[in-house]
RNA sequence: GGGCGCGUAGCUCAGUGGGAGAGCGCUUGACUCACAUUCAAGAGGUCGCAGGUUCAAUCCCUGCCGCGCCCA
């Protein structure tokens, strides 16, 4: 064995034997319990990045995690077809052979997608191996497979045949870049400065005029009216009357609406119906046009006059031009105000008159309310139930319909004979209602996420019945981040209780982003992002995930420091190096012989029974979902207590004669080690498997391993208690030695005087120990008769220590050492006995904290003691 | 404007109604026969500020300040 760890050689290995062995493919068993996780699936073209990382190892943690403990264990996985972003990636790659899709036609262009999918489509996938995922490939799915399409078209037609789905002419949320709509959450609000434009509406037959306030002067091309509010003295006399609109020269009338604010601007509003959403609410109660003066390309159509033609941007600069130059603009201000941006491309957003597909979500939501209130779905960290219901409550029709070539089409059809619409799962051979043959189906696809919001089930084979659906459905846990809870997690809620009638899932894990070190996203602009299988080939993929999932709890968001990962690089290489040592202290080893618990040495008891601890305290976090702790107390165990105190023990029994003792430690050495590595392997699948595989065990793989038990009884608490006596003794000698400066290389002596009985039988019995790790030779009485002058003196739990050192004690440095010491005691003391002397302490604590008050004041005293004699005798010898 | 989260050691972050923690960094010493990707010892904190509840508050409540995110 090397003496470094190196994860190269290992990682691929281990992934192609579990993966050929079928070790991630569960067969539906009904005698078992199912754990099942569905993947939030990636971008079919896109590539692992550190949010996949992270939702990955969580999932695969919890996988590999309940897997151990018997669970029938499903993972499955999948990628995302990501209409727009696919279709630009390879729009992208037309124009650079000087093509437009349109110039390609349609059915050439999906063949180039579908081209370009199988070329790249398993990238991501291949990526999520290496990280270590133990999804069952087998069941991959994909959301435009021949299973989730005609999901698609199922879900798509039961919510027309309910009236869920209409047609209808609304505003919605245009990029013009993309050249499509996209949803209200697909919408990123964004503080931008702009100016606030003052601009006097002239009104008719009249010398007067209303001031109106607006950012976007391009629009008031398509304007309506001017609204105030009914209440508001200042317009009272004006409303009903009739505005002259500036440039335009068109009529429009002054109405009063609740909706403006009147300590806006001026309170008087100039409505566009046709191009922001409050508008067109105005412009629908009160019954008004709403002519689109800005086209799906941001320019200005005919109903803008002589502005036809001009970009909004290049418009607005003519319209406050002339605004001026006529006398309309009465002022300019600063103005910052959020900005809708599309959240694939990061142009401004047109809000914009079109006819589209939504799904009616009232009644939707409903059921997907209750089911969160009544706890039947709960999500972790609890705070994200508010959020979830906050914005279910006030949800808005979703707008599904992408003016887009990649993704599900809109399974309708018009007739072109009598004007029919015909929503049908299969292509119609002629119209029900004339019998008409020329039918053309709607041009457009559905969002993305109608069809992720299927997952759950459509993966498992809905709307078939299949053996899987009844086995794994409702999924056990949804492990996603925080960022998508609107777009997917609420969306696959209301579809699995509309489809499946039963929740999806019982809970949701919801964790926080990565950002790079100084906190930001990671983006491409920004040219921040950390490539995860950058760091696979540096450290490894279990030191990656290692780092993922420590010092971070549920739901807030993760910094990435490459420290972190040297940290974690350097874990792995402990749990390396301390396998080696214990496979180099097992080549005479024979496993089947089980030693008496009665050979067992005190720290082989105490070993045993803090990793009793340690399984325990995993156990209950993962159970809390508490990953990143459950990591730190494994971390713990491995780091501080095995390595650094039970390793260096046993080494005394490894190399001793004795052969009784040295197979004992042998067995307790294997046993804490491999049941170590098996806690560890869902946080580190590689190593552990690797190690596991050299020790003496039964068993193909370590991931089939049973999850270690828990046995409450198997605490030792009297071995710890011992044990920390003795550590604690240990660590004064080293400190006094440090201090004083005595080599490592060089034996002290140490004069320890324990005036319990108990302690000196315990010190009688294990002080070995402490000469082992404190390099010294311990002297044991109960008393002292002789007190030694030139003497480095502490005082642990009523023991009093002696580092006799010839000529190397300067008196007057100790004797301040001992004050700083003591002084310190008499702060803790004053502290304690100020608690033990307030009566109501006394009437209103718990016993036990009074208990453990009264202990701490005992030890303290007798440090005190120990201190002030010694202190004493030390300026007395002085003098 | 509404909501949520955060503010703890130089940095990044855990944590708890009852003696303030980790990793990294820093200081000192050691290439001790598993590991220098290591070992040992140490310095370093008014737990954002101000009130309140409590025998007891870093933790619970209220207000304020600062930072971040989401929604409108």
């Amino acid at each position: 064995m090397a003496t470094a760890y190196d994860p190269r050689e290992v990682e691929e290995k281990w992934y192609r034997y579990w993966e050929e062995n079928k070790y991630f493919h569960p067969r539906v068993d009904g005698d078992q319990t199912p754990f099942c996780i569905v993947m939030p699936p990636p971008n079919v073209t896109g590539q692992l990045h550190m949010g996949h990382a992270l939702n990955n190892t969580l999932q695969d943690i919890l996988i590999r995690w309940r897997r151990m403990q018997g669970y029938n264990t499903l993972w499955l996985p999948g990628t995302d077809h990501a209409g727009i972003a696919t279709q630009a990636r390879v729009e992208e790659e037309l124009a650079k052979e000087g093509l437009t899709r349109s110039e390609l036609g349609r059915e050439k262009f999906l063949e180039r997608v579908w081209a370009w999918k199988e070329k790249y489509g398993g990238r991501i996938t291949h990526q999520l191996r290496r990280l270590g995922a133990s999804c069952d490939w087998e069941r991959e799915r994909f959301t435009m497979d021949e299973g989730c399409s005609e999901a698609v078209r199922e879900v798509f037609i039961r919510l027309y045949e309910r009236g869920l789905i209409y047609r209808g002419n609304y505003i919605i949320n245009w990029c013009p870049r993309c050249h499509t709509t996209i949803s209200d959450i697909e919408v990123e609000h964004e503080d931008t400065p702009g100016q606030l434009y003052y601009v006097k509406y002239p009104v008719k037959d009249s010398a007067e005029s209303v001031p109106v306030a607006t950012t976007r002067p391009e629009t008031m091309l398509g304007d309506v009216a001017v609204a105030v509010h009914p209440g508001d003295e200042r317009y009272r006399q004006i409303v009903g009357k009739i505005l002259i609109l500036p440039l335009a020269g068109r009529e429009i009338p002054v109405i009063a609406d609740e909706y403006v604010d009147p300590a806006f601007g001026t309170g008087a509003v100039k409505i566009t119906p046709a191009h922001d959403p409050n508008d067109f609410a105005v412009g629908q109660r009160h019954n008004l046009p709403a002519p689109k003066v800005i086209d799906e390309g941001a320019v200005m159509t005919e109903e803008a006059g002589r502005y036809r033609g001009l970009g909004r941007y290049a418009c607005r600069k003519r319209v406050v031009q002339d605004l001026k130059e006529q006398g309309y603009l009465l002022k300019v201000e600063d103005y910052t105000h959020a900005v809708g941006h599309c959240y694939r491309c990061r142009t401004v957003i047109e809000p914009m008159l079109s006819k589209q597909w939504f799904v009616r979500m009232r009644p939707l939501a409903e059921p997907a309310i209750k089911a969160v209130q009544e706890g039947r779905i709960r999500f972790v960290p609890e705070r994200f139930t508010r959020i979830y219901l906050n914005w279910m409550e006030n949800i808005r029709d979703w707008c599904i319909s992408r003016q887009l070539w990649w993704g599900h089409r809109i399974p309708v059809w018009y007739c072109a004979d009598c004007g029919e619409m015909i929503a049908a799962k299969e292509p119609p051979g002629r119209c029900p209602h004339c019998a008409g043959r020329e039918l053309a189906q709607d041009p457009d696809v559905l969002d993305t996420w109608f069809s992720s919001a299927l997952w759950p089930f459509s993966t498992l084979g809905w709307p078939k019945k299949t053996v899987d659906l009844a086995y794994y459905y409702p999924t056990s846990v949804l492990v996603t981040g925080r960022d998508i809870i609107f777009f997917w997690v609420a969306r696959m809620i209301f579809s699995g209780l509309a489809f499946m009638e039963e929740v999806p899932f019982r809970e949701v894990l919801v964790h926080g982003l990565v950002l790079d070190s100084l906190g930001r996203k990671m983006s491409k602009s920004l040219g921040n992002g950390v490539d995860p299988i950058d760091v696979i080939e540096s450290h490894g993929a279990d030191s990656l995930r290692f780092m993922l999932v420590t010092g971070n709890t549920p739901g807030s968001d993760l910094r990435f420091h490459f420290e972190r990962l040297d940290g974690a690089r350097n874990f792995t290489n402990k749990i390396w190096n301390a396998s080696r040592f214990a496979l180099m202290n097992l080549q005479d080893y024979r496993p089947s012989r089980r030693p008496a618990p009665e050979s067992y040495t005190l720290v082989d008891r105490w070993i045993l029974s803090r990793l009793q601890a340690a399984i325990e305290g995993a156990t209950a976090n993962l159970e809390a979902y508490e990953l990143g702790e459950a990591a730190r107390i494994i971390y713990e165990f491995t780091w501080d207590e095995f390595c650094d105190w039970y390793i260096e023990l046993a080494k005394a029994s490894l190399y001793g004669k004795d052969a009784q003792k040295k197979r004992t430690t042998q067995f307790i050495l294997v046993t804490v080690l491999k049941t170590a590595l098996e806690l560890l392997h869902p946080f580190m699948p590689f190593i552990t498997e690797e190690i596991w595989q050299r020790l003496p065990n039964r068993g193909q793989t370590i991931l089939k391993a049973p999850w270690p038990a828990g046995e409450p009884d198997r605490r030792d608490l009297e071995a710890e208690e011992q044990m920390t006596v003795l550590m604690e003794i240990t660590r004064a000698i080293r400190h006094l030695r440090s201090e004083m400066n005595v080599p490592p290389g060089s034996r002290a002596k140490a004069l320890l005087v324990a005036p319990a009985e108990e302690i000196r039988n315990l010190l009688a019995r294990w002080g070995s120990y402490i000469q082992d790790l404190a390099r010294c030779d311990l002297q044991l009485t109960a008393e002292l008769n002789t007190k030694p002058e030139q003497a480095a003196h502490a005082v642990v739990r009523g023991i009093e220590i002696f580092i006799p050192l010839k000529g190397l004690i300067d008196l007057d440095k100790e004797v301040s050492r001992l004050e700083k010491e003591l002084a310190g005691i008499r702060q803790d003391l004053a502290r304690v006995q100020g608690k033990l002397q307030n009566e109501n302490f006394l009437k209103k604590a718990r016993p036990e904290v009074i208990e453990k008050e009264r202990a701490k004041e005992a030890e303290l005293l007798s440090a005190r003691e120990a201190l002030t004699g010694r202190l004493a005798w030390l300026k007395a010898v002085n003098h």
